[in-house]
DNA sequence: TCTTGTAAGTGGGACTATACCACTAAGTAA
DNA sequence: TTACTTAGTGGTATAGTCCCACTTACAAGA
């Protein structure tokens, strides 16, 4: 199975693309949907200097096992957290999006819960911050085809959730039905009707109600835990419309 | 926005990836859902000489746009024709899959019709074939890991036919909702119940009734054509379950 | 203690797309 | 004319959600 020179001679005519993995990081905190951003570096040297971009960078052929390997080692370095959900988004390739040439970036995105992130400064990355994911802002000044990238990420979260228990995995370990709700709101940008909401939880069974409530200045909520192993669930017919 | 030598300098220490775009084109012919694969070369020079595979291969910086352009050149080598349906699958890459070195291939897939197609033999196939879709034996000894990337692209396929009106794109210019039903119970391997079918299509709004009947032993069906313009269509609900 | 306010949680009928199944319609073949 | 087959429809049942009003449970202040 090793390589041998025969083949190495065969390759020579094809100009190798550059090829990077990029990582759209959610995570939903002050009442918003939220994106982790780095800036990168101010010197001359990198394209974009300065700019905000995804997360990512070169896949390393010695470090990386493969793709997904690969985003997983990105998003720890920068979040210093294992991302409880990853998915894969497409990737994007073209002449232009590199101005070092030829490029082909694979897209992740992942969900992280926000109290479990510790932001790391990362070797490549000055700086690195939470963004609000807002249609209009985001998408104009991003490095590289970052915005376009990063406009997809956020249709695929939507879409998703739209139908799935997808937002469960930015939730703390112990939460209330109220606070899922909020969290599809947020992402969904709109109100969501409370019983139907409930009934669809229960009927999905991702939860156990753990033996405590969260009190606050009115009636005590239930307190639930996400079930072991609970995989995507998939609702049988998408989410209506508004309530009030 | 060109590349200047500084970049490069940084760049020599990433090992570049080998970059490929693989497509599964699929057919429904002969009562059975078909996908193209090609013979690999029988020489020595090649990884897995003489195996099957998706249709494919390396990018070529300097004809190819973009990924999709690639897709849809190779496509065109294969088939002869435009793909009235074309959509990303997603990225597979390690270490491993090709011999030749750590790689990574775009994939994609799409759905042409089956009397437009003319086979050609490729540059770099000495054959191509239509090889029915069954779960059994293809996953067995495709090149590369592309009976992995086959069993995608079939999985992605029959999901999207549960809940969406792909399936138009593998129809004739004219076709009777008896065969365009034929068509979807056959990717999705059971029967389907006739008037929800047919409740379903209407309510779609995709088709025009054309003025002339398909004959035949029995009633005459009429026959329907693709309105211009239409997108693939989304059901509110899944299909349910058999007909008799 | 009582009242007020607010969020948690539920009861029950309305609605909608599909499921199910039986029926009619329109042709060919013997 | 009858038998057979496929096209196409009518009408009720069902499932999951929608909608809205109601009850429950607590804190805070009068």
């Amino acid at each position: 199975m090793a390589g041998n020179k025969r083949h190495i001679n065969q390759l020579v005519e094809f100009e190798r693309p550059l090829t990077t993995v990029d990582i759209a990081i959610f995570t939903v905190r002050d009442q918003a949907l939220k994106v982790l951003l780095v800036q990168r570096p101010a010197g001359a040297e990198d394209p974009f200097p300065a700019q905000w971009a995804l997360p990512g960078g070169f896949i390393d052929t010695a470090k990386d096992e493969d793709l997904e390997g690969c985003a997983r080692r990105k998003l720890k370095e920068k979040t210093g957290v294992e991302t409880p959900y990853l998915e894969q988004l497409g990737s994007w390739g073209n002449a232009q999006r590199d101005p070092r040439g030829w490029s082909a970036t694979h897209v992740y995105f992942a969900l992280i819960p926000s109290e479990a992130i510790v932001l790391k400064a990362g070797a490549n990355s000055a700086d690195s911050r939470w963004f609000p994911v807002m249609e209009e802002r985001n998408g104009e000044k991003l490095a590289f085809d970052h915005a376009e990238l990063l406009r997809a990420a956020v249709s695929r979260l939507r879409s998703k959730v739209e139908y799935t228990s997808l937002p469960v995995f930015l939730m703390p370990a112990e939460f209330t039905l109220a606070e899922l709700q909020q969290t599809y709101e947020i992402i969904l940008g709109r109100r969501l009707e409370k019983k139907s909401f409930r009934t669809r939880m229960a009927s999905a069974d991702l939860f156990d109600a753990v033996p405590r409530m969260k009190s606050g200045p009115n009636r005590p909520a239930q307190l639930y835990r996400l079930k072991r192993r609970r995989p995507l669930h998939i609702f049988p017919r998408p989410f209506g419309s508004a309530e009030s």
